[in-house]
Parts: structure tokens; sequence; C-alpha cells
RNA sequence: GGCGGCUUAGCCAAGUGGUAAGGCAGAGGUCUGCAAAACCUCCAUUCUCCGGUUCAAAUCCGGAAGCCGCCUCCA
């Protein structure tokens, strides 16, 4: 099966082809550290995760670059108001952004690079524009020349011809050629106080998009296969990107461009105004763990809207104990007689899970295959025809697909404590003591422990 | 005004021509302390509506309704 993805550039499926065989280079549109990152941010990060580890469990050596936007208008404004250093700001940020990937159980990208370690590969690249009559100067401030680039717009689809200049342009720009012309550098004015870096240009800071085409190139080269980020990036961030880039270097810049949809909240875009608007952090303060947002996030397929509900929330709790309750009762599992049908049914299980996401990433054909697998193989449990190689065989495919999941939920030492009490309460039901230990497993939930009794004794695990 | 997407069971969500995956909820059952947890079974003659093409349509075509988004802050 070959796998395919959905490119947003020609907005038909293609079958995924890397400029290097065997070498995935892609890049993402990294967070603006100004702030805590929200659900509707790492819902793009999830998918580039679900896509990053799918890459690597089909055997491709990947290089992926996230940028850090670590100066723009906001970063600025914000540090000022709180009269610290532009560094000192964005540091705090940077690190509960890092924090915040680990909550979701997002692997790493191989390099994040921040847009002001690389001021000088953006000044290289406004120069090189300057002169290929691609850019120009006024003031102090730098445009591209969206004119001379007759491709603009292709991306987004949007006829540029076509465009009327909108309220929505801000009327300190007059001095602009264009209206659509956007900004590469912008010069230093009082606003920026103490921000700015004296280079070849003049004294002034980057624009927003120059900084992801001179650290993908930095990192990735002048052409690369694959670029993501949400769709309210398309336009005009990415648009400006390939102008930039491709009117830099005439080369291609980018094979595949995916882009992900949107997450609402009650059916409508996240606001603060609305009160509607979620940190991740916000929702780990309700009780919920990384894991759940995690399988929320990327549950449903990137290229659909996703609303976000707590009511959504506590059932994909309920799907995700589900998985794991699977795999830990499996574990513990000592094996009957083979019936001879669990092979046939792992390998169900494998070959449906790569037929679903080697078809763009369908993550929820995925799924179904992963809860056939778990209702298949319990059943088989259940009537003790499943052999103790059976078990094991079944046991690596489900650790081999979440490689690619990451939704299994290790079970840390507990704490002594906690292991007194479970003994307390397995003495209690031994003398018919029922209240008490109800009473005690009551209050081992409230600390996050949840316990069964099985014919084997009792087990416990973490609520998720 | 221009461009794009969506509408499948109470809720979430796959399925792009061959007769409706999966999860949650619900019902029944196994185990058990008439418990909790876990596990099993059942649960859409039908895919927003109206036409059309076809032996065959949730899937293709035309039309209607509703919802979401983009058109220079935005994942």
């Amino acid at each position: 099966m070959p796998l395919v993805f959905k490119n947003s550039f020609t907005r038909a499926k293609e079958e995924f082809k890397p400029i290097d065989d065997g070498k995935v280079r892609m890049y993402t549109c990294g967070p603006t550290v100004y702030g805590f990152a929200h659900i509707g941010n790492f819902r793009t990060f999830i998918f580039e995760d679900l896509l990053r580890r799918y890459l690597k469990y089909k055997g491709y050596e990947i290089t992926h670059v996230m940028n850090l936007t670590d100066i723009d208008d906001k970063t600025i404004r914000d540090s000022q108001a709180e009269g610290i250093s532009l560094k000192e700001f964005t540091t705090r940020y940077t690190k509960a952004f890092f924090e915040d990937l680990d909550t979701l159980g997002i692997e790493r990208a191989e390099h994040y690079p921040a847009a002001t370690d690389h001021v000088d590969e953006m000044v290289a690249m406004i120069k090189k524009l300057v002169e290929r009559g691609m850019a120009y100067e006024v003031d102090g401030n730098y445009y591209f020349k969206i004119a001379a680039f007759p491709n603009y717009g292709k991306l987004a689809n949007l006829d540029m011809a076509g465009l009327k200049a909108g309220a929505r342009v801000a009327s300190d720009e007059y001095e602009k050629d264009s209206v659509s012309d956007f900004a590469l550098w912008k010069a230093w004015d009082e606003a920026d106080g103490d921000v700015y870096f004296e280079t070849e240009i003049g004294k002034g800071r980057p624009g927003w998009h120059i900084e992801c085409s001179a650290m993908s190139m930095k990192y990735l080269g002048q052409h690369f296969d694959i670029h993501t980020g949400g769709v309210d990036n398309m336009f005009p961030h990415h648009e400006n990107e390939i102008a930039q880039s491709e009117g830099a270097n005439d080369k291609k810049f980018v094979n595949y461009w995916m882009h992900s949809e949107y997450l609402l909240v009650d059916g409508r875009k996240m606001s603060k105004s609305m009160g509607n608007f979620f940190t991740l952090r916000d929702i780990i303060e309700k009780g919920y763990s990384g894991v759940v947002m995690r399988y929320m996030l990327m549950a449903t397929h990137y290229r659909q809207q996703l609303n976000f509900t707590f009511d959504g929330l506590e059932a994909d709790r309920k799907a995700l104990d589900r998985y794991n309750d699977f795999i830990s009762n499996l574990s513990d599992y000592a094996g009957g007689e083979s019936s001879g049908e669990a092979s046939e049914i792992t390998k169900k299980l494998l070959t449906g899970f790569e037929t679903h996401l080697d078809d763009d990433l369908n993550i929820s054909g995925a799924l179904g295959d992963v809860f056939d697998f778990i209702r298949d193989i319990n059943r088989l449990k259940a009537e003790n025809k499943l052999s103790v190689e059976e078990r094991d065989e079944a046991l690596a495919a489900m650790r081999k697909i979440d490689t690619v999941l990451a939704f299994e939920q290790k079970q840390e030492m507990i704490d002594a404590d906690i292991e007194a009490l479970i003994v307390e309460r397995t003495e209690a039901r031994k003398s018919k003591d029922f209240a008490r230990a109800d009473e005690i497993r009551d209050e081992l939930l409230v600390q996050g422990i949840v316990l069964e009794d099985t014919a084997q004794g009792v087990k416990w695990k973490r609520k998720v």
C-alpha cells in the first residue's frame, strides 16, 4: 500500500515520494512564545506528531524542524508590559511549551530554531530578494513585491487581482507599492524600545514570514518534502513563505503541504471573550491527564474540524481506559490452549492499521481496527483460547502501534501509604467489612487510584 | 462579493459505486460482596432534504436548506 497524503497545494491526494530515498525533511510552524499555548494550537502539534511518528513507523529517517517565534508585536508588547527583557519573557514561555509537549507525549523535533538566533540568515535572504527585484525598501522597512511573483495566491487559491483593499489593511502601511505587499523587515521605532538588531539593512527586526523561510532553508535546504501547519496559516503566512523562498531561490520550495483543521469549542472558534478559551494547563487542572487530551486531539481526522466538549473528553477517557485495560489485562493473562485464530487476528490489526494510516492518516479507521482487535482477543482470552505465544504476539503488535499512538500508560510504583491502604482494604474484605472496604476504595479514587478486584486478587491503575 | 469545507444512531466518528467500522451512552449477561472495576452480547433496512445517472448511490451529477472557516493578528 502506498502512503498517500492530501496535498493542500494541489488539493489532491498524492502518493508520498521523498526527495531522498528513506528520508523525510519536514517543517512545522511552531508557537509564538508569548503565553501558554491553547488546545487549538496543540491540535496542530498532535497532528504533526502523528505524521512524524507514522513516518518513523514506516521506516523513514526524519529531520523535523519547528521554529519558535520569539519576536513579534505581541512578545514585545507583553514583555514591555511586564517590564522584563524580551529574552526573559520568551524563555519562560518556551520552557512552558516544552513542558506541554511532554504532557501530551509529543515527540521532540530534531531542531527548534528561535527567530532571534537567525536574524543573519533572514537579513541575507532579504538582501537577496532586493537584488533580484523581489523586494524593496521604504524608510528602513523592507517589503516583498507581490507583483514580481506571478504565482502568488496559488496555495490559498486566491485571485489577487480580485482582492479588495479591505478595511483591515493597517493605515500606517500607506508607503507600500501595493496593499498586498507584506513586510520582510520592520525598521525600529520607539514602541520597540530596546528590541532591535543592528544589521546591514539597518536597525530593526524581521517580519514574521521571513523567519520560516530563512530557518527552513538553513536546516532543510531550499527544497524539502513536507510543510505543515494549521489551515489559518495557509494565507497569508504559507503563501508568503512560498513567495519568499521561491523568489529567492528559483526552486520549488515544498513538495507536500499539509494543513490541519480548526479545533472549535462548543461549536465556535475559541476566544477569550466567549469564555470558551482553554490552554492545555486549564484542562489538566480540571483533572484530565495529558494522554486523554492527546487521544481527543488525535482521534478525529486532521482535516476535519474537531469540536471540543467536556462530554467528549469524558467519552475519550473511557475509550482510552479500554485501550490500557486491554494491555494491562493481557499482560497478566497466564495463557491457555491455542485455538489457532489469534495470529490471523493480530495480522489483521497491523494490516488494517497501516492501510488506514497510509490513506492520509485515517486515524479513525485505524482506531476502529484497534478496538476490533481488542474485542477479538478479549473474546479468545475469555474462552481461554489464547496461548502464551499468541498473547506475546498480540502484545508486541500493540506495542508496535503504540509507537505511533503513544496511548499506553506505564504504571509507575505507588506510594507506601497507598499500598498500605490497599492491604487494609483486602483485610476488610476478608472479614466482610464491606463498608470499610468501599470507604478505602473511594478514598483512593480521590487520589487517582482505581481498584479492580479480580479472581487473581486486587489490581490498581491510575485514573487518566 | 470571492474562495473552501462540513451535514452518517442520543453524543462523537470512519466509510468516494456493491448493500452502514469503531468509541461513548443505553439494554442484557459473566465474574463478584445483591458492589466497584474488568470482560462478553445486543443496539442505524439507513446516511440533512428534493430530483437525476446506474443492475446497484451515504458514496457520482443537479438543486435546496443548515452549519463552519479563509480573503493580509491567528494552530
